[in-house]
DNA sequence: CAGGATCCTCTTCGATACTG
DNA sequence: CAGTATCGAAGAGGATCCTG
């Protein structure tokens, strides 16, 4: 059996992994960053517009978390009206590799997740 | 730049990405899928005693998850009194693999995560 | 245009008590 | 031993209104 690296980090509370997910495994994070990736630099209502479903709240929030993290640059220009440019950062380019890892491991086995569910589901049923 | 592979997925509402990460993004199923990868199968209370500080209603909340997604098996003996032992499915054990991916990119890159908040947190005072 | 401030609802999670 | 049931606090997230 293979043993991960943080094997023995993993438990404790300040277990870095741990910190990642919680940085960016939220309902919107991660859909930022991969708008930011495919479409490059782009402007709050460019953003807005492309993701679709994002309230100004949320878009904000999560703008602002993924900033603090240092993984989107926020880049404001003095101009009326205001013009404010999003971007990855090169950190924040080098975490949407695990992300693609993931997004592979989604589109290869999720139809095998539906089938668990469905199976779960009629089990449980009777 | 680099195109991801889900590209065109990854805005709809049912990206199989963004399904992963609604399944496993939680407080503690990652937590409790590595217990289950680094020490094998275990029993409901063993898991408990490693994991440390979850619930019982939390660690039967995820491993019901779990078990629902077809990650986890749960095996019980018909005794007296009660022994359930649960392990990784096959499909389980290979998710480890993007999470191990991520595991390494948060050893690596954490530090920097961390300088980015003390900067942050250092403009924002002012 | 790019948000900030509020209000409200739904969900998450922990603590506690109980059971076959 | 391996859960279930219930309560309450806290936070996430949406809708709406307002502003430099």
């Amino acid at each position: 059996m293979n043993q991960p690296d943080c094997q023995t980090e993993i438990f404790k509370a300040n277990c870095p992994t741990q910190h990642v997910l919680d940085a960016i495994a939220d309902k919107w994070s991660v859909i930022v960053i991969y708008a930011l990736l495919c479409s490059g630099t782009q402007r709050y209502n460019e953003l807005q517009r492309q993701i679709g479903g994002i309230s100004q709240k949320m878009l904000t929030q999560t703008l602002r978390n993924l900033e603090r993290n240092g993984l989107v640059h926020r880049q404001a220009y003095p101009v009326v009206p205001p013009k404010v440019e999003y971007s990855l950062t090169p950190l924040g380019e080098t975490i949407t590799e695990p992300l693609e890892a993931l997004c592979h491991w989604a589109m290869l086995h999720f139809p095998e997740v539906e089938i668990a569910r469905t199976r779960y589901n009629a089990t449980v049923q009777d």
